[in-house]
DNA sequence: CTTGATCTATACGGACCGTTTCGTTAAGTC
DNA sequence: GACTTAACGAAACGGTCCGTATAGATCAAG
């Protein structure tokens, strides 16, 4: 996630003394000019949370304040749309997430990593967050921005890979890859957004089988 | 359309109000027990331009109910979900819409058909309502499966009949045409949530050569 | 004439938005 | 040590939207 990181903030207000001082502990305060982690560990943890309770309906900058105990222009601060929320909360999961298999076999590649993909998707908060951020983007314009030109394309490089070594490979055709991607990545997207990534796993298979297939008989004899 | 009673004006407003004259608009009173298709059409009509002005983010039922002249429980009464009334709009046009071609070739049909989809989601109101719907979806479990049960059987029939069409000329294997309906049917989702129905014509005829492989070579021989 | 469904209009309580103000805290700088 | 700078929580702002409730008017059907 990037830092915005503008310094082009509204001077604080004018300085005053004098205020009831009897607090409990949890108050996360400033802890000076810079960015407090714990601050943003705790709203991260809010959004999260919320997130895999109420889903995107549900999701509420209010309410990500409220559990984090945080402002909500902290929040703003560093996290202009809840396209920026969910894209964090996605890539902080992202880390421990999902092994690229090689075993030199592109279906069975496929299979295992799209299962993979699915049981992170449906088991993990990213799942709910991706949904979030597909919904946003036919919401706003800067969130499509977003998804399109940032999310997309790191999300696809793995998947990517996958082709690209089955092309190196000679197991489908180099000029094909883009288009079995992006047909694949298709089938994706309409197995999440129509609430269908825990059907059969033979489903997963028959739909590579289809994939490798298109490949294939495209290659140069 | 047919205005029941813009002649003598039953008295806008309390009793009392006066100068009928000077109103610009007829108000739509109720024809009785039963229906009003005035009021139905100014509300399809009302929602139909603000989807089209606004897009997902800027719709309303407020702001519907405002430009229709009607009632917001009007409009709950018949759609009691923002996902009903864009389904209507959507179905409001798709009557005057897409030709299904059937020249006996399936890559040929494929091509026309979906270069006749891609139009009708670009130049159309349609294609925003069906963008607002995937993401209603997302948020609201009904509209998910409104989305599901309802909106996507009726959408896929056309397509569905293409490749059942050229499975009983043994253009592709029978076995296969579910699978490569739904790879084509998300390849179209992707494009269309990633904003890129406009991209190159070079690039549906590449992309159905992929799929028209796929089955090809799925055939029984 | 009565019943019942449909209409517009308005108001309601509540949630959320994105922003602003306020006073506090502490790191960085001189 | 004093001053500057920026981030912090809390609260409140005006505004929009939600979904529902209420009221009075209209008209078809029984």
């Amino acid at each position: 996630m990037d830092e915005p990181s503008n310094g082009d903030l509204p001077g604080p207000g004018p300085a005053s003394a004098g205020s009831p001082e009897c607090e409990h502990a949890a108050r996360r305060a400033s802890i000076g000019a810079r960015r407090n982690p714990a601050t943003e560990a705790a709203i991260l943890e809010a959004a999260r949370g919320l997130l895999a309770e109420k889903g995107y309906a549900g999701f509420s900058i209010d309410e990500v304040a409220r559990r984090a105990g945080a402002g909500k222009p902290t929040i703003y601060r560093w996290w202009p749309s809840k396209a920026d929320l969910f894209i964090a909360v996605y890539a902080a999961d992202k880390a421990a997430a999902i092994a690229v298999p090689d075993t030199g076999d592109l279906a069975d590649d496929l299979v295992a990593y799209t299962t993979n993909v699915w049981r992170f998707w449906r088991e993990s908060v990213p799942g709910a967050a991706f949904r979030a951020l597909i919904a946003e983007a036919q919401a706003t314009g800067s969130a499509l921005e977003v998804l399109r030109e940032k999310f997309l394309p790191a999300r696809l490089c793995d998947l990517e890979s996958l082709f690209t070594h089955a092309a190196a490979r000679g197991e489908i055709a180099a000029d094909d890859v883009e288009g079995l991607l992006r047909l694949y990545i298709g089938f994706h997207w309409f197995q999440l957004l129509t609430g269908r990534i825990d059907e059969d796993p033979a489903l997963i298979a028959r739909m590579v089988g289809l994939i490798v297939r298109a490949g294939r008989s495209g290659r140069p004899a």
